[in-house]
DNA sequence: ATCCCGAGGG
DNA sequence: CCCTCTGGAT
């Protein structure tokens, strides 16, 4: 446990300590989305919304088998396309979202996925988040921490960011942690959000972070 | 009951 | 800023 840090300084002082554990934590840290190409990880990431990964990694087989690229999902007819999602809920926004993605892809990009922040933003379905995600994992960009509410929750809890808005956290923890390598902290980071950083009852106790955390119990 | 690596819409 | 969309796991 130690003070919030107040200086830009100290705030990188802390984040370079926070990833350094992290790496050291969790060597093994990846996507744990199962996925060939980009496509496979755009519609793999749509579906995660509000659903584990092992659920997706469930369904995502079939609908690769039947509609294996954006050509042939823009084709989908929905009730066929929701059948095969449904057990990740929200079916029919999902489904919706897909084939919408899957028809903007086809017009406007031949087909393929297409590499820029502002053209994947602009795809239906596809948010900041889920455009992150395909940056950083299947272009090998590095444009930027993916802020989901894990990130959020954490960064919040050792004072390195004050926003709440998911683009202002953003801006405001990038200059906090060294340039390269955003994808993998950004897994990092929610990774320990989901196992030990929780939003309820955090697990402070064990935690490899408590003794530099602010907001630890211990 | 409560939570899940979100996005769109009012 | 609020609400809605959904099934499954715990």
């Amino acid at each position: 446990m130690t003070a919030r840090p107040r200086s830009l300084a100290a705030k990188r002082t802390l984040a370079a300590e926070i990833e350094t554990r992290l790496r050291r934590e969790y060597p093994t840290a990846h996507c744990e989305l199962d996925f060939r190409t980009p496509y496979e990880l755009l519609v793999a990431t749509i579906l995660s919304a509000q659903c584990t990964d092992k659920r997706v990694n469930m369904v995502t087989p079939a609908l690769f088998a039947k509609w294996p690229d954006a050509r042939a999902l823009a084709r989908a007819t929905p009730s066929a396309l929701e059948k095969v999602i449904q057990s990740t809920g929200f079916f029919r926004a999902k489904a919706k979202s897909l084939l919408g993605m899957a028809r903007v892809v086809v017009e406007e990009h031949g087909g393929e996925i297409p590499t820029t922040m502002e053209a994947l933003v602009a795809l239906p379905g596809v948010g900041r988040k889920t455009a992150n995600v395909l940056l950083g994992n299947a272009f090998g960009r590095n444009e930027g921490i993916v802020v989901d509410t894990h990130v959020a929750r954490l960064s919040a809890r050792f004072g390195l960011t004050r926003a709440t808005d998911a683009v202002k956290i953003e801006a405001e923890l990038m200059p906090l942690f060294a340039r390269d390598g955003w994808a993998l902290l950004s897994h990092l980071l929610i990774w320990h959000g989901r196992r030990a950083c929780t939003a309820r009852a955090p697990k402070c106790e064990g935690c490899v972070l408590a003794d530099i955390c602010p907001s630890s119990s211990i």
